[in-house]
DNA sequence: TTGAAAATGACAATCATTTTCATAAGTGGT
DNA sequence: ACCACTTATGAAAATGATTGTCATTTTCAA
């Protein structure tokens, strides 16, 4: 494990969540750390290598990463604002495990996000 | 629905599952007809927003298209093969609604994917 | 026919990701 | 301390999918 793995490690801690290699990289740089982009995805791909972290894509592409196994969450989105709530999927991880137990895959994980437009908008 | 979007839709149907937009091209192109990869990715876009083929990511992160039923539906991808299975989310349906009325969002839509590692991976 | 609007495609721009390569940092043996 | 050797790092260039631009062509109703 070295030095880079471990500064994103913690970062991708700090994120709570999905966070893109740029997105790491912004957070270490607001840290006043300075590292390469190359050495975060050099370090993304290890990780991902040990199954320390879990690579999704989001609707553009670009590539996210989280820790494996970390209690994620899932988001309600104003599709005017942005505002957004931090939703505990308890309801879609079953769901999500059912499903895929049903149709014989293992090693389930899933992704959502509820758009809609908020109170204010 | 413009001539692009139709050469587009017989290519898929030719293409009898997942196709990228190059390999779209590739197919058009084989048959002696000319199209430029910009109206592809221009129909593609138009027919995704129409309900008329879904999107998906390959493990790259290269968009892959295909026909698709009109009814919503979620997916359960296999993230070594691609593997897919169509998935009616009755559930999933009632979850987003409750939870987005609960925070006081409304015209909630939403996304959802299952990923795992199929039964021949 | 004609004129406006939509469609088309060559080309350039963008952006995440990967590759290259030269340098810095560690490691162990003497 | 010194040297030889491996590994880590990151700047810059390369890559490749996707998107933007814009001049040209097609469509079609009046």
């Amino acid at each position: 494990m070295n030095k880079s793995s471990i500064r994103v490690l913690k970062a991708l801690e700090l994120a709570g969540g999905f966070a893109s290699a740029q997105e790491v990289h912004q957070i270490i740089s607001k840290q006043g750390d300075r590292i390469g982009l190359t050495s975060i995805y050099r370090a993304l791909a290890s990780l991902q290598k040990e199954d320390v972290v879990d690579l999704l894509r989001r609707a553009d592409g670009e590539g996210i990463y989280r820790l494996c196994g970390q209690t994620h969450h899932h988001h309600l989105v104003c599709r005017n604002c942005g505002r957004t709530v931090e939703i505990e999927g308890g309801a879609i991880e079953e769901w999500a495990e059912g499903v895929a137990k049903a149709h014989g895959y293992r090693d389930a994980g899933h992704s959502a996000e509820i758009f809609g437009l908020c109170s204010l908008c």
